[in-house]
DNA sequence: TATGATACGTTATATTATAACTATCTCGCC
DNA sequence: GGCGAGATAGTTATAATATAACGTATCATA
């Protein structure tokens, strides 16, 4: 179950809502629930496999698995597509920031909108 | 209407909830619906009066109105107050870094979970 | 064999948010 | 005064996202 629901979460670079993969699992797996998809979700993001996209309220694959890292998304406007950037330096710094006010960080939510690199050239994929 | 939402949510420095203010508005306004709140946050937000918080599904109110800033909210685990920081500096550091990899940044959400100063050394407060 | 842990099934419900249509109010303008 | 346009809010219904609570099957192993 949860591999299948990975196997979808993997399959596209776009972010994936809850209840797409709902009806995209009930096609092979009849009993499946809201539930369900939840659950294998909740693991996924346990295992560091996925993560959710919060201001999007959908899940994507994470391309870090494994290593403990902080999170930072890249959302295109255009292509919907999310790239997972890593940026230890710049994120560190911002930690290194905001502890100088006093707060202590233990986790950040980055995600960040814009245009990506094949939407803002399309002249260099078009000639 | 929009006042008293607003108001409502000025009155805390914890995030509040769209179907609680809901629940208080109503006391005063009884025809109030889940609509009369939605479009009273709507407004607000465009208004730069408000800002929502992703990660909560809540919104707070903006310490900065009026001006034109990226947001970056430090969220308390421990007193779950809000407090919304301005840091251009690294948060322009970040945008540089991501624009480095060709990505151009429209706008960000950036939402940041730890322990305020206050939670952090209460021997400060207590002594 | 008992038993505890894990994964999944099932039913119900909670929470968050929007669509679509209607009514009222205000204000400028003829 | 009366009319029309835009802004604000009322009303009804429903969509979209997420969790609670309890039940069942399987399997390793003490």
């Amino acid at each position: 179950m949860r591999r299948k629901v990975l196997e979808f979460i993997w399959g596209s670079h776009q972010a994936s809502k809850a209840y797409d993969l709902l009806d995209r699992i009930k096609i092979s797996e009849k009993s499946a629930t809201p539930m369900t998809i939840y659950r294998a979700l909740q693991f996924l993001q346990d295992q560091g496999l996925i993560h959710r996209v919060e201001t999007l309220n959908a899940y994507v694959g994470c391309s870090h698995a494994g290593l403990q890292h902080e999170v930072l998304l890249l959302i295109c406007d255009e292509c919907h597509q999310i790239k997972e950037r890593s940026a230890p330096g710049v994120v560190t710094a911002l930690h290194e920031d905001i502890a100088q006010s006093g707060f202590l960080t233990k986790r950040s939510t980055i995600e960040i909108y814009g245009t990506c690199l094949n939407c803002a050239e399309p002249r260099k994929v078009i000639n």
